[in-house]
DNA sequence: ATAACGCTTCGGCTGCGGCCGAAGCGTTAT
DNA sequence: ATAACGCTTCGGCCGCAGCCGAAGCGTTAT
């Protein structure tokens, strides 16, 4: 008899993820945020009643989680595990062969700064991981990263608190592949506070309907003029 | 519009493995082998026919890759970028719900020792992570590993040429999420060179028809002495 | 109270995709 | 040469799962 004991388990989830309506829902939550039905049901391009099928499948599965607040329900990824594997499997999709790939301005902008879960990716992830590296702030090795103590006092004057979490078990620095530029950019808890710093800052903005960052003119100038950043 | 560019690209892989006869072939091919068709469609369980038109997917979109070899045809994965992938997949599975999981013998045998693509993964994989942390041969970090001058030495003594590869752009060492035990295990150039070893050794064998791999005698006792693991 | 809204459930339609039998092609054995 | 073998292609069947309209339930607005 085959062992059809393992390859089960990867089917089920990995159907969950093949379908067209439920890819584009997990895409949109992969901004890290919390949805509404409806607007999911918008990024699906299905209808309500088809999007609450498919939000079902998923929390049963538990790859997204659910929190009622008044009429809404909000939706959002189960855990950054699930952010992940996603992540890990657009890589390989955008690696895979040239189909038609429009690449509308949609897409552009994707590319040049969106967010990935909690962190920073696209243009804008890549260059602020290389940024920190080449001023010596940051070491990286293979899938992990080591703050320097330079690094740690350049942080701590840009405002960045690291040892609040220290407890927390989640590592400080890791890094992501990232699927547009298909080079790792950074995350843990040093990529999600430094995304963070940078929605505080207002030196970037999230594009309304999108996983897609805007720079503002501050965050232009700021990205100058504290890591030496241009980014376009 | 809704922005079904990303969404698109990640549903078409996931529904490439989302079937259960793909799924079985792809985690069949996760031992890093390369396998026939007729092996594969055993694997999948469905005819040959059918099993043909699925590997023809899968080539196609270069999740798999095929040599032909007289009138045989061998399927092996693409990469170790696709490899990853579905272990991360099977980590998310296997931390979802608790499904009907019917853990037969044939499980238990993966838990225990297996290959993931070209390395060791199942308790034995943990255990000698485990073992060469705690002897300081090898410094484990986020995603990475660092191997000592202590462990560079014994490793050394072992057998273990690493230096070879040294122009090779792959990774040292880096962990890898082993989906049944839920922690790291080693992969990289260290997790092949160390599989590699076991086998020539005659440490571990294949099962037939299976990931899984069978201790030898010698082999529990090697891996008493020379690493200190006790598996079971 | 009544209406609007957000979301889900139910029922029925439809099409895609997985499946196999039959047949064809190239390679290897005898 | 002939047969056996490994694999693929073609054609047709069939079931599942995705889709929407209609209806129901709970919350919020007026």
């Amino acid at each position: 008899m085959a062992p059809f004991v393992s390859g089960m388990a990867l089917a089920e989830i990995a159907a969950l993820m093949g379908d067209v309506a439920r890819a584009n829902i997990l895409s949109a939550l992969m901004d890290g945020r919390a949805l509404t039905a409806s607007e999911l049901a918008w990024h699906g391009g299905v209808s309500a009643q088809t999007t609450s099928g498919h939000l079902a499948r998923l929390s049963e599965a538990r790859l997204i989680a659910m929190t009622k607040q008044g009429r809404h329900r909000y939706y959002r990824l189960a855990s950054s595990e699930v952010a992940q594997a996603i992540e890990t499997l657009m890589a390989v999709a955008s690696s895979g062969p040239k189909r038609h790939r429009p690449v509308g301005p949609k897409d552009e902008a994707l590319r040049r700064a969106r967010t990935c879960y909690d962190h920073l990716a696209g243009r804008l992830g890549i260059a602020l991981a290389d940024a920190l590296t080449l001023q010596d702030y940051l070491v990286l090795s293979d899938g992990a990263g080591a703050l320097t103590e330079k690094g740690q006092r350049f942080l701590c004057a840009f405002g960045i608190e690291l040892e609040e979490g220290h407890r927390s078990k989640r590592t400080l620095c890791r890094t992501c592949l990232d699927w547009s530029e298909r080079r790792p950019h950074l995350a843990g808890r040093l990529g999600a506070a430094l995304c963070t710093k940078m929605f505080d800052l207002g030196w970037v903005e999230r594009v309304r309907d999108s996983r897609a960052l805007a720079i503002t003119t501050k965050g232009r100038g700021g990205l100058r003029s504290t890591f030496g950043i241009e980014i376009e």
